[in-house]
DNA sequence: AGAGCGATGGCCT
DNA sequence: GGCCATCGCTCTA
């Protein structure tokens, strides 16, 4: 299939990753996030993303590193996944540079490619309700807890280069305490596969 | 050793 | 808008 392949070919280079993590953020809109898994392939473009960064409150690494937040300190381009709620996986990118705790999380996806694999995984039919949550793609993806500190720049699961088709809306940033007033939160203007306004 | 709670989502009113 | 499921991480002691 062609998708197939276009999406296969190109994982964006850890350079990509290495710039300062807003950069990172409002760029990753319009690319592709691809998960190439054992029950099939599945892609989206991504929509929505929020930036968190050093000597940021919310931030996970905010009160140095720990065995949860350590991949965030690493080398830029690894994926940093973690838990929450008892039942809910979160899909960031790390940003930046080695040492810096900083990353991008992922927040919503335009589903493209294998929809009835996400529809399977999510329970839910509606094209809407597959990736418009941070929680809700990670499970249409089927990313999980295997795959923090996975290799961005491998094959398995990784990020294409795509380009923005709309404005990029600038926020504030979505169900947080701390730091909630701080400009962090991007998403494709007009879109529809948004988490929410 | 244990309490408190969260970068959420789904279902209810 | 509100409630709550559910559990690992973090902090306090």
């Amino acid at each position: 299939m062609m998708t197939e392949q276009k999406f296969a070919g190109c994982p964006l280079p850890r350079e990509f990753y290495a710039r300062d993590t807003v950069t990172v953020a409002r760029d990753l809109l319009g690319c592709i996030l691809v998960h190439r898994s054992r029950e099939g392939i599945t892609a989206g473009k991504i929509v929505e993303t929020e930036a968190y960064l050093q000597g940021d409150p919310a931030c996970h690494a905010a009160r140095g590193m720990t065995l949860r937040n350590r991949v965030m300190f690493g080398p830029p381009g690894f994926a940093y996944v973690y838990f929450t709620y008892g039942m809910h996986y979160c899909f960031n990118v790390v940003s930046a540079r080695e040492g810096v705790g900083e990353a991008v999380l992922v927040r919503a996806l335009k589903p493209l490619v294998g929809i009835e694999l996400m529809q399977r995984r999510r329970g839910r039919n509606s094209i809407h309700d597959l990736c418009s949550g941070p929680a809700k793609l990670t499970q249409a993806m089927g990313i999980g807890r295997e795959h923090n500190q996975v290799d961005l720049t491998g094959s398995r699961l990784f990020i294409c280069f795509g380009t923005a088709d709309a404005p990029i809306v600038t926020t504030t940033r979505i169900g947080i305490k701390e730091g909630k007033d701080l400009p962090l939160r991007f998403y494709l203007r007009g879109s529809r596969f948004i988490s929410r306004k």
